[in-house]
DNA sequence: GTGAAAGCGCTAACAA
DNA sequence: TTGTTAGCGCTTTCAC
């Protein structure tokens, strides 16, 4: 039987009566004794911090175009409800290779593990320092520069920053070191620029939350960039409800460059991100880590500012 | 060893040997094994037609909520790009239960195979007709109803329908069919309304090809319904670009009330579905379809008319 | 070209 | 209380 599935010597007569079988009995092979025998499930499992952020979402795209052609089929989980009582559900067996979106401090455990599981791992790194580990990042430092540079040629002076934290890590937050950097390098003399954070992960309402801070915190403000597009809609809401008209009395740069930058009025000031590449690189790896092990490879992808309606010239 | 990590009868000193084993050799349970002897793999899986938009997101987040107190995790799995390559990913073995949103014609194979299966099914059902298989559904023909009275009682008489067909069950769309029983129910003559397909998934972008399209096919036209919140904001920024103030020119109605709704601008008035909801009561179904084999129950949740800035009293 | 048997890593049942 | 064994459903290998 299992010749005549998986491709081996069979006569003709012996192939047409186990087709009938398996016809008649109406036979699926369990996935899973296969898998056990093995030692492949044919699955690559994907843990994303957020799958309401439409940026994810682009990158897993990108991610399952790959694993698609490779004969993958992709899990996604929520790492938000993913805690130390599932340790054991993906460890030996279960996948083929696991992809982890922005791991934060929150589940590095989960990194940890898996790195010690010797499944082929690949990591979305957006923490500043370098992984560990295999890893996409993108370059986000010289975006940030970009948008910095932007508002100051259009005569802004006092920009706040929106930013969000999952964990403790602020410090080596790649948007906030370019933002940093670019005041540093500025060759005039500036407002101090003003930072507001808010624990969570990115969401609009954090953003409307943190516009209230911040313009409560600092006066004169006249542009805000926000560390991701969701951030930067709420800001963008709490604005408006205030009086503040976009963009002529405030500028607002979002980053990721998600569908709805497009879409919203005023249309979003973003810093683009290469998502699907992020993602097919992600997946790239992984399929890499399953035949050397313990390599350790970093890509980089740019990104770069597009300048839509949310920005313009300081009052 | 067995006995001392699934709670069995094993002496303090047995317990601390095994433990120490454990520990040195760093030894993980394989989760294939043990689901491949147990019969169960405390997975569930959930089947989403489009991860990028927000509704199935929170629709997930309520079956998450639900899985996870009953010990189970969720893998989530884009339907767009599941075939029949992958028939035998999730049949017997993988899953204790499969949860599909919105399944269509696209993969109604898949409905068939998994209900052939006899693992514990709970579907997503947004298409009329009632689902041979356990189902949540939303009462749509009501909610659309009150958006029509709504418009009428605005002073609308033109009315759009913007729908999308991801197959071609458009005539039991419980949007559509709720549309055009508005219509006729209505007690006054009114100018037959305009109704416009696009091909797809419900998208941003087939908002903005379908808006091009209704407001060229029909003159006139001073408000639109639309079958979901993405082709509702693509409508808007169509409407937008092309000279349309909304709502004074023309009202949108959007449906699902996700949260971007309140975010943009002028924000969109919608049909609130309780996602959540939806999700604690798919769960809900498969956990009872793990106990009783063969049941079909159907749930049936309220739809309300959320009246925002984006409609207005017609011209 | 085809049947049979071993074994993947686990748990449940049965002896000891 | 503990050690041992059979077997989940598959694939691989080795006889025939």
């Amino acid at each position: 039987m299992t010749r005549t599935l998986n491709g081996g010597y069979v006569s003709p007569s012996v192939r047409e009566r186990v087709m009938l079988a398996i016809e008649t009995l109406n036979y699926k092979p369990n996935a899973l004794a296969r898998a056990l025998r093995t030692g492949r499930t044919q699955q690559i499992a994907c843990i994303s911090p957020a799958i309401d952020n439409p940026f994810f979402s682009e990158v897993i795209r990108g991610i399952e175009e790959i694993a698609i052609d490779h004969g993958y089929i992709l899990s996604i989980y929520s790492s938000q409800v993913i805690d130390r009582r599932h340790e054991t559900f993906l460890l030996p067996g279960r996948y083929d290779g696991v992809i982890l979106l922005s791991p934060s401090e929150l589940n590095s455990w989960l990194v940890q593990e898996l790195a010690e599981s010797h499944i082929p791992l690949a990591t979305f790194w957006d923490w500043g320092s370098e992984s560990p580990y295999p890893s996409v990042a993108v370059d986000l430092v010289t975006g940030v520069e970009e948008v910095i540079a932007h508002l100051f040629s259009q005569g802004h002076q006092r920009i706040g920053y929106l930013g969000y934290l999952p964990s403790a890590e602020t410090d080596v937050n790649p948007r906030l070191l370019g933002f940093r950097r670019a005041f540093v390098n500025a060759d005039v003399d500036r407002a101090p620029y003003c930072v507001e954070l808010v624990a969570g992960f990115g969401t609009m309402e954090e953003g409307y939350a943190g516009a209230s801070r911040l313009f409560r915190n600092y006066a004169g403000l006249t542009a805000v960039f926000a560390s991701n597009d969701m951030l930067a809609f709420g800001a963008m809401k709490w604005l408006r409800e205030n009086g503040y008209d976009v963009p002529r009395q405030v500028s607002v740069v979002g980053c990721d460059d998600t569908p709805f930058c497009t879409m919203s009025n005023p249309s979003l000031s973003t810093i683009q991100i290469p998502k699907r590449d992020v993602g097919q690189q992600l997946m790239q790896l992984v399929l890499k880590g399953q035949r050397n092990t313990d390599l350790t490879v970093h890509v980089t992808l740019p990104s770069r500012l597009i300048v839509r309606e949310s920005s313009g010239p300081a009052l």
